[in-house]
DNA sequence: CTTACTGCAAACCATTTGCACGATC
DNA sequence: GATCGTGCAAATGGTTTGCAGTAAG
């Protein structure tokens, strides 16, 4: 279970209980929650628990690299707690469903050397759009 | 030049100065401006329009699929008037400047049907991430 | 003449921030 | 006990909306 907060802990994270709570609740497969949904499930567990701490906690996981931000270009961000394994993403135009995808092969190099402008490219994010079976 | 207006007139599209002005300021290529660099722009042409307006015209380009929403994870959006030919982003980790490129092969081959879900897929964005010359 | 676009200002939503309090090392 | 995290509430930035006025077809 969770690997996340390990992890963090790891790295000599500074260890309270909001942000554990965090941790927790973000943790997980085919996770992607928008900031206020992790509010919402982190309140059930410790009501205390303010948005601007889970909006900072979140902004920490994210710069340790340990959580991704995944802007689906919806209203909100959502936040991927996988982010050791690369993976792309596939969102359902319909209802926003997100689901985790592994296509093969490395996009980075299928970006000719002429087409990078003198860039030092660091990584590549591919979101597949798409109807999910509910959907369609 | 102005192939983007041209598109919108073909389409029926009630023609207003303001509307004219919008996509005038939005055409060419490798351009990708927020709203409120197109309203800037706009505005040295037409003093009185909106923002308001701005944002609507926008929206509803896009709303026809002749403009493309960019979201490169920043602040704003950015809007690239170039729809109609497929291509991909390369966005600078460090001042945020953006390039239309061209990777070989087709992304959405690259997603193996195990893979799908059961989606269909309808499209696919790349976004590359790395430094340009400049912030190198 | 009718329909639809525009401008204004106020509303909205997600996110950030300043600051005093409280918990951790 | 010094430092760093937390909570609150207010501020911010981007975007949307309601409505009266105005222009396009």
């Amino acid at each position: 279970m969770s690997d996340l907060l390990e992890r963090l802990r790891d790295r000599g994270w500074r260890l309270t209980s909001q942000r554990r709570v965090v941790a927790e609740v973000l943790d997980g497969e085919h996770v992607h929650l928008t900031a206020d949904e992790v509010h919402a499930r982190a309140v059930a567990r410790l009501p205390e628990i303010s948005r601007a701490t889970v909006y900072n906690t979140l902004g920490e996981m994210v710069a340790l690299g340990e959580v991704l931000e995944v802007a689906t270009d919806g209203r909100a961000k959502r936040y991927d707690p996988n982010a050791r394994h690369s993976h792309q993403h596939l969102v359902c135009s319909g209802c926003g469903a997100i689901r985790d995808v592994h296509p093969d092969g490395d996009p980075i190099a299928a970006l000719p050397a002429a087409e990078r402008f003198g860039f030092t490219i660091s990584g590549a994010e591919i979101t597949y759009r798409g109807l999910c079976p509910d959907c369609a």
